[in-house]
DNA sequence: GTCTATACACCGATAGAC
DNA sequence: GTCTATCGGTGTATAGAC
């Protein structure tokens, strides 16, 4: 058995990375800590920036099926939903990612957004890759409740959509922590998404055409 | 007249962060492009961290007084005004950085989603300190756009608005090569702002409390 | 004060022996 | 698969020259 050193090193990487951001883990402490060489993370990974990805495909492998249910569901439904409840669907999934890990959710949404700004097209295109039918699914449902909705402004939208939630979750801790300090408020995970969950949803469902001032 | 070191180092930052992003630019890349010593950067800003504050700080003094001459102008208004022109109203000093430098709107809103994320508070605290008034003006106006927010929720929407913006502008060049690849689509900063501002007023104006599912 | 040369500790990556 | 040794590169600190 000695696939063992590749799973010590993705376990002990996630942890320090979602205790220490990605820049201030080294790899050198990831192997220290792993008490595995430190050349095996080349060995078996390619590089740091692969390394990550890997982490969070154990992440989108369990968060894409959970969705792909979800919208199965909605397509399966005589009726078109609104566009309330595809968002509510997102909900369980996303808190799941909280129930298989310690910060989960926020470590998934994290490296999620990593990967998204920063390597050129190579998770969009494992996503679609890997995913493609999954994220077909939800266009469809998506364009069943908002049927005026052009593809192209649905692209844009749901990338919006997609930067609301990447950024609150990569700040969310130093954000929970201002809005306790400043409003005595204490926010979890899971109430923050039911705070951003509305937002999102009337976001994507805004009148479709520049402001109109009046 | 010498203070041309450190200005020589702060242009040249700047344009080769828009150029290859933030850790793809070395300081001995910035050193040499700049003619200056390598240690200078130190001596004037003390660390590549402050002089990446420093290009920001630039754009935020440009950016701020534009944001509260509007601002001002709804204040003084009789009647209040309603999100959409709220929101509106920053659409002029955002496309004012683009024409002060090149790719300014989008330097400026990539350094300030690095600004965030990364260092824990300390951009917060610049800003609250140097543009406070400027920031309770804007939430005044909000407030008065919308008065049944509660100074929480305003917390938490403003925030996800300032998170869909920055995503947005930080994978803004990916975005916009997919956009015109697959829907034939070109679009500019400029374009993108007009795009993006319906979906934050809708998300910001979006009905309190969580999603109702009928 | 401003600038320079230089050293330091650390980083990710890799070649090659076992 | 694993390990050692080493490489070029990074941000940072400092002693000392102008």
């Amino acid at each position: 058995m000695r696939i063992a050193t590749k799973d010590k090193i993705l376990n002990t990487a996630e942890r320090l990375f979602a205790e220490r951001g990605f820049t201030d883990t080294s790899l050198r402490l990831i192997t220290s800590h792993a008490d595995v060489n430190l050349a095996s993370v080349n060995y078996h990974f390619g590089s740091k920036k692969e390394l990550i990805q890997a982490v969070l495909r154990r992440y989108l492998d369990a968060f894409m099926p959970l969705v792909d249910e979800a919208m199965q569901v909605h397509l399966d439904s005589a009726e078109a939903p609104n566009l309330n409840q595809v968002f509510a669907s997102f909900a369980k999934p996303l808190l799941e990612m909280n129930r298989i890990q310690q910060h989960g959710t926020a470590m998934f949404l994290l490296l999620l957004g990593r990967g998204y700004t920063d390597e050129q097209g190579h998770l969009r295109r494992y996503i679609t890759q890997n995913f493609g039918q999954t994220i077909d699914k939800f266009r469809q449902v998506v364009s069943r409740a908002y049927p005026e909705l052009s593809p192209v402004d649905m692209f844009w939208r749901l990338h919006f959509t997609l930067g609301t939630v990447i950024f609150t979750m990569a700040s969310s801790a130093a954000l929970r922590d201002i809005a306790a300090s400043d409003y005595g408020e204490k926010v979890n995970i899971e109430s923050l998404i039911y705070k951003v969950l509305p937002y999102l949803c009337a976001g994507v469902g805004a009148p479709i055409g520049p402001l109109t001032l009046d």
